[in-house]
DNA sequence: CACGTATATACTCCATAGAGTATATTATGA
DNA sequence: TCATAATATACTCTATGGAGTATATACGTG
């Protein structure tokens, strides 16, 4: 199995369904697999895939083995989303949303859209 | 093709190498063609299935099609981001460091490294 | 030490995505 | 109207990812 970038990883459903699972805290690999209603086999293959592409790291207790999530894969997909951030919000004020959602400043002048009206570039 | 998630979508190398090319600004078929050196069936393929998707839109220039981004699909990556980007924050302080990298405000206090280390809820 | 529980792995099967090649389509211009 | 440029599509081939099933491994407990 190759799976070489963080994107494959998370185009598969039920990766991004344990992954999401993980958010809230970290889980045994029975807790996924009663929460997911997945098989067992499947949920383990699945974490061994996001383990050995750094989304989870695991720790071992008893016969159990707890699944929790380690951030690098996903700064890297963010960070490959950056560029298209600064473009998308000219188009929707999604960003300036995002600004002051994350720290709201004490009255940030709302200087409405700024169109990135570029003249189209003949050849 | 199916193709459901933009996951999916930005999961083939080529593709998100198309995707960044246009973030510079809108390209034709030809254009692109040159730039990553692919065989024109190959980037007229990948560029249905991101129209498809919604990452790109086309318009007719004389016999050129010009391609340019739009926003939707990004904003859905960036949503399902969300909620582990909290989640990486509390390690790295790479939320910090976004945070008054995007919106420096005065002299933010860093209060050094507010370890995570959550007890092991067994069962 | 034998057994049940928890998890991992091995293996087969199948669908499908992507490459490559050839060809269709549409527009332009002489 | 014919030739050429620019792009799209059709088709075949192949690799591979994921499901499903069975089985191995490790641990804890009686």
């Amino acid at each position: 199995m190759r799976m070489e970038s963080a994107f494959e990883i998370i185009a598969e459903p039920n990766r991004r369904a344990i992954l999401s699972l993980l958010v809230s805290s970290q889980q045994s690999v029975g807790e996924i697999e009663r929460q997911l209603h997945m098989p067992q086999p499947t949920v383990s293959k699945h974490l061994r895939v996001l383990r050995d592409a750094g989304f989870v790291e695991s720790t071992v207790d008893a016969q159990r083995r707890i699944y929790r999530l380690k951030p690098q894969p996903f700064q890297d997909v963010d960070a490959w989303l950056a560029p298209f951030r600064r473009f998308w919000s000219a188009h929707v004020d999604a960003l300036e949303c995002h600004l002051d959602h994350m720290e709201r400043s004490r009255r940030t002048k709302r200087k409405t859209k700024e169109k990135t009206a570029r003249p189209k570039p003949r050849t």
